[in-house]
DNA sequence: TGGGAGCATTTTGTATACATAAATGTTTGA
DNA sequence: TCAAACATTTATGTATACAAAATGCTCCCA
């Protein structure tokens, strides 16, 4: 039986979990420039909630790599050079790929098999008009999602997982990054998919991994692409830093 | 010049620091059971300081995966079955060879190339006497964390070396295991940084990845021969679980 | 005997007061 | 005019009191 199917859906239930939520969107979004100072009581005051919960949430947060924090100096906001958003590409490579790999050693389970066969689906459908249309970009948008936080938790690993997840949340500050969203393009991602679960589903690990690892691979570069200005680019030939090591 | 060259090392400045440090080697050296609760109170007295500072320590080792907790309910012990563990170092491989691969790329600089020579020379000079004596094995320890912890300096992405230390601080929990160190197991692991360094110097890329990934792996491998019990062993040969993902 | 309602206890969540360290600004001396 | 030392202000660290939730227990009743 499926357990926990009449949860209300995250109803936070203590302070603290929503200030975290709400602090995390705010930081996200960009609501704070690179190096700003996270005053507690300012939070505080614009919460609506006491010290505590925001401490915690300050907490998590710098834990988490968003802020950074030096004792008796409080929590600032952390610099998202490009190079660091390339290589949380890179990271989501690479851990996507064990994630595959790891998810065709194990082989799926039913309910797994199930919904990436139902996502697989879904986008068949979306893509057959063979143009895309109003909406149809958050639409995708879900059943993407659905598709590689199935293989995570397929692989059986919560330590992935979480990393993925950390993968995910960098704040894509400067150029409000807009993957691209024509329909060849979606196409092409749809097609890796499929690619990607006929491997899993008969336990080409190796191949699993390749294609999983090239598909997040195809994402950095349309990133990449994406930024606005050559500047941003050039600050991607960067060259190792003379500073000392740890 | 080098800075921070006269800082006291790691002198805790605050209370929390000084709570965060002490439990969690207190969790890492499993003196808690899996599943076991952390009552705040009782760590209060044990630790000597308020509830403040010892929830902050428990927050943010809840958020680097090593304990449980749910609202209202408190902090647990983690569980680490043998699966996770091994998924552990699945991990540190990607994500090293990963650190090879990027360090090659972006090239050493003249610092972290001197403290990669080094730990080559010293491990030159411990290897060269044929065999291993008393303290070599705290030695070398030194000399391969330096090693590597130099390689993901190199690597430039700050995301990737705290993905690599939650990687490293799984509590290796059952079969306190007991990495071998017959010399040539030693030696081999000293050629494998060898090459790895060669190819990151000759900014061989991929070679460089895949030299790195395959050296930890054997890490993994040695970690497996080296459980006790047939019964750890059984436990890896896990199947899916049908539960409901998400 | 089994089950459940209701109270007591325990434990966590939250607010807040106080302590301490940093940052700031001002005064004083050369 | 500058700088160093002191005083003031501000912000964070810590302890603790109180609130709310969960747990466990007793006792009652069917």
């Amino acid at each position: 039986m499926n357990q926990r199917l009449m949860d209300v859906p995250n109803a936070p239930s203590t302070r603290a979990a929503t200030v975290l939520e709400e602090l995390r969107n705010a930081v996200c979004n960009g609501q704070f420039a690179p190096g700003e100072r996270l005053h507690e009581v300012r939070l505080t005051e614009q919460l609506g909630a006491s010290r505590t919960p925001v401490r915690a949430a300050l907490q998590k947060l710098a834990s988490e790599g968003l802020l950074d924090h030096a004792p008796n100096h409080g929590y600032r906001m952390r610099e998202f050079p490009v190079a660091e958003i390339v290589y949380a590409f890179e990271l989501r490579a690479v851990l996507e790929g064990l994630a595959a790999r790891l998810a065709a050693e194990r082989g799926l389970s039913s309910e797994h098999q199930r919904l990436l066969e139902q996502s697989l689906y879904d986008g068949d459908r979306l893509l057959s008009r063979g143009v895309l249309i109003e909406g149809d970009r958050a639409a995708y948008s879900t059943i993407n999602t659905c598709f590689h936080q199935t293989v995570h938790a397929a692989a059986g690993s919560r330590m992935l997982q979480d990393m993925v997840r950390l993968c995910r949340q960098v704040p894509i500050s400067s150029p409000r990054m807009i993957v691209e969203f024509e329909y060849r393009d979606v196409r092409r991602r749809h097609d890796d998919h499929q690619r990607v679960f006929e491997a899993i589903l008969g336990r080409e690990a190796w191949r699993a991994e390749m294609l999983m690892r090239d598909h997040v691979m195809y994402l950095k570069t349309a990133m990449i692409r994406s930024l606005p200005t050559r500047a941003a680019a050039i600050e991607l030939r960067y060259s190792p830093e003379e500073a000392s090591p740890e």
